[in-house]
DNA sequence: CTATAAATAACGTATTTACGTTATTGATAA
DNA sequence: TTATCAATAACGTAAATACGTTATTTATAG
């Protein structure tokens, strides 16, 4: 990476006008330069691999044609591990934003926005920041939220979260039995409650539920 | 919710001067009003609960001594659910942003800025986004990131990741069999192919192998 | 002080599971 | 073209599971 004299800006982008005012509004500002930019994923990671390019930043439209953004992420992470992505969208497009972070993505922009705003991002993200606009941060978050399990409380007691940690580590009755130093017939029955209280009949089932609620 | 007139905004802050500072810069700004502000949660959600206020906005500082900001979080929402919180923070601190945002905050300023920025992010809290800066985002982007299983390959065919989503789902062999118009013995076979792709040597753990890294 | 709940324990049994072993078919890769 | 693999199917059995039913001890809450 070049902090000292200018940062490296690739960028991305088959709309060949928006690319162009992209790049020379990069070269205009100090700090920053624009070297090389593509139409297309399959063109920049070709170039980019032939000629070991590490820019520091990339500026990747989401929503190209071909291999798209979301895709290109991991290529060009593949190609050049320490280029920061920044990702430009065009709507709030959820899912993608979404799969763009878990694919490593750094920042994105509104493609509205060719304006200060997009150098401020690209210092940001030099920063080790991950500038995003206000819509696109809630459809960020509501995403990952589905991921955070709502804690139902099903009212198991000390005993019972005990025994159901190991069900999920995948010890059979016998092996529980044995582990906590009480008869088969205890931990039988203490599975049996735990099943009442999950609403369960197996023990995949109450395995599931633990895990996919968060209970354990 | 104010849309017509003013944005109806509550301020919780233990500083009294930066407190002043915050309720008069957002008086006298237009679209906004800050009719009360408080010292702590405490406070505030004896108040709130009292005069049974709605406001709009609440900026919530994280810091509080007593109830803190994301204990307040959930408090407030159980008072006055359909106020909108702004976290105010002082440094980046990752795990207090991350249980905000899961106890449902909606923006997280940082409290260096007394300044045009707020009054932004409040619009745009307003209209349904998330403001953070690039560092808050980025924090948070990393602690979402710990949910998010990375997805080893363990080369199951098509037909054994379906199996191991019945499985999932709790059906016992048999069950599955008859909802795929197979014979129970099929259905053994790729059970037994599943297991030994996953290196498991029951259902419980294949279910807890495929939910904990996302296998399905 | 008593009713309730949690933890403990036991017996019996129909069902289900896990796994050793073998085999056919169709598709795909070498 | 031959070999490999995925999907299909079968038989048998020891082990494990799910669940009906009953019972004792010890906290704890009303």
């Amino acid at each position: 990476m070049n902090n000292i004299i200018e940062i490296d800006v690739t960028v991305i982008e088959d709309n060949v006008l928006f690319r162009k005012t992209l790049s020379d509004f990069i070269n205009q500002s100090s700090g920053m330069r624009c070297l090389h930019s593509y139409t297309s994923c399959e063109d920049a990671l070709k170039d980019i691999s032939d000629k070991e390019l590490e820019p520091d930043i990339i500026l990747l439209d989401i929503g190209l044609p071909g291999i798209n953004g979301v895709e290109g992420i991991s290529r060009l992470k593949k190609i050049t591990p320490l280029s920061k992505i920044i990702m430009l969208t065009i709507q709030d497009d959820d899912e993608s934003v979404f799969e763009a972070i878990c694919n490593g993505a750094s920042g994105y922009l509104l493609k509205d926005s060719v304006s200060e705003k997009i150098l401020d991002s690209i210092r940001e993200v030099i920063r080790g920041g991950a500038p995003m606009n206000a819509s696109i941060a809630a459809k960020a978050i509501k995403m990952f939220k589905r991921f955070i399990p709502t804690q139902k409380n099903y009212n198991l007691s000390d005993r019972e979260k005990e025994i159901l940690k190991f069900l999920v580590e995948g010890l059979s009755k016998k092996q529980i039995a044995e582990k906590l130093y009480l008869s088969y017939h205890t931990i039988d029955s203490h599975i049996r409650k735990i099943y009442e209280k999950l609403e369960v009949h197996s023990g995949s089932r109450a395995v599931a539920k633990a895990l996919k609620e968060n209970l354990i």
